[in-house]
DNA sequence: CAATGAAGTAACCAGATGGTGCATTAGCGG
DNA sequence: CCGCTAATGCACCATCTGGTTACTTCATTG
């Protein structure tokens, strides 16, 4: 039938796909309260129209946003096959993956704030959300009891609080760099100050794992 | 002649500070986008003329809570004398001490937040951060040699680093307690769990700083 | 090919919101 | 007791903003 990939002039996929994409960048750069559905509407390329078509409203808007946002990030660390490496390497590689992360896709950072500034009522009823991040706390708890059985990791570390730490040595950096790098009165954007920081933050979670760092 | 403390009718002194303070609260619950000016005037119990009269315009004016905050917290800090203590104990007791201010004044994170959102353009020429900021960092380094010197911490940590860690593990499991306590299907916010959160912190830290934990 | 429903558009609206003009009044110095 | 300055209050405005109404255009299919 119709020819394959045929450059429609209406596709709904396209534009609710445009709408999202617009929406994480307009969300992320002014929070809820600040982001504008004309500005999203613009970037999008749709009318404002669309958008509440597709998504009800700006608070269902940024629900999606949120959903998507978190369901890219456990995906891309789903594919990190740890399992394949060493208990200490795979932990460094972690640690590695989600600096870098939070460091290319820093719009994660500043939609989930502003989730937290609202009290994640975005996510709580939120189906998607709970199937993927049981994956990845499992990830890091097999993790941790394979660096055990190997008798390279410390016994009794709660993953929870592993993954915590190991996000907030990145997550807070970053998030707070701007203030930082006046209180500290130095560029903490520069890039050897942020491989000097990713290589401090592998340092620490070594340190606190490893039984031999 | 009047009671030594007479309640003025008029008191710019105290109008400003419940303007203040009201703001504070304002902006912290709602960032800098959501925050009504209206509802600041109403908690103040001033009229929201006063805001423009005192403060000048809305960004002014959660500038001067962002100052007053960091000047707090700063503060707060200053008292805490760690020279008087040996120099575990009085690493302990900052990883405590930050924890436990957080804990007990959750706006300073949120507008932390709301002013990196802002990329901190609200701090970029504050005198006030630069003087108070100074000190702190100081503070810390001073530690960190005394530490070296009595051979109980370990050589070339940089206390920048450091300080950015101690704040990094505490910090963002509290403004992510929300969404944290979702994605990880355990009630963050309980006081064990807080409990449990400073130990682990302790913990990190000393493993991070000291020759033997 | 007509019809049907979904995709898309433009103009519009009501209420909210940051910000002001101006009159009023308290309190202090003289 | 007077007059001046600074504190306060009320009413008001221009604009913005999320959301909607009413309409057009396209693509598919019976």
């Amino acid at each position: 039938m119709a020819a394959k990939e045929a450059p429609k002039q209406r596709d709904a996929e396209a534009t609710k796909g445009r709408i999202l994409s617009a929406a994480k960048v307009e969300f992320a750069k002014n929070g809820l309260a600040g982001a504008r559905v004309d500005e999203i509407a613009d970037r999008a390329k749709a009318n404002k129209r669309m958008i509440y078509h597709y998504f009800g409203n700006k608070d269902d808007l940024f629900q999606a946003v949120l959903e998507e946002a978190y369901v890219d990030i456990r995906t891309a660390e789903q594919k990190l096959e740890l399992d394949h490496l060493p208990p200490r390497e795979a932990l460094e590689k972690l640690v590695r993956f989600t600096w870098q992360y939070y460091l290319k896709n820093p719009e994660f950072i500043t939609l989930v704030n502003s989730a937290n500034l609202h009290k994640a009522r975005h996510l709580k009823h939120s189906k998607v959300i709970e199937v993927v991040s049981r994956k990845f706390v499992t990830m890091v708890g097999g993790l941790l009891d394979r660096g055990v059985a190997e008798g390279v990791f410390r016994p009794g570390i709660d993953p929870v609080q592993l993954n915590i730490t190991i996000a907030a040595i990145g997550y807070y950096y970053l998030t707070n760099r701007f203030t930082g790098s006046i209180v500290f009165e130095r560029d903490l954007t520069a890039p050897e100050a942020l491989d000097e920081r990713l290589q401090f933050n592998i340092d620490t979670v070594l340190r606190l794992v490893c039984i031999t760092p």
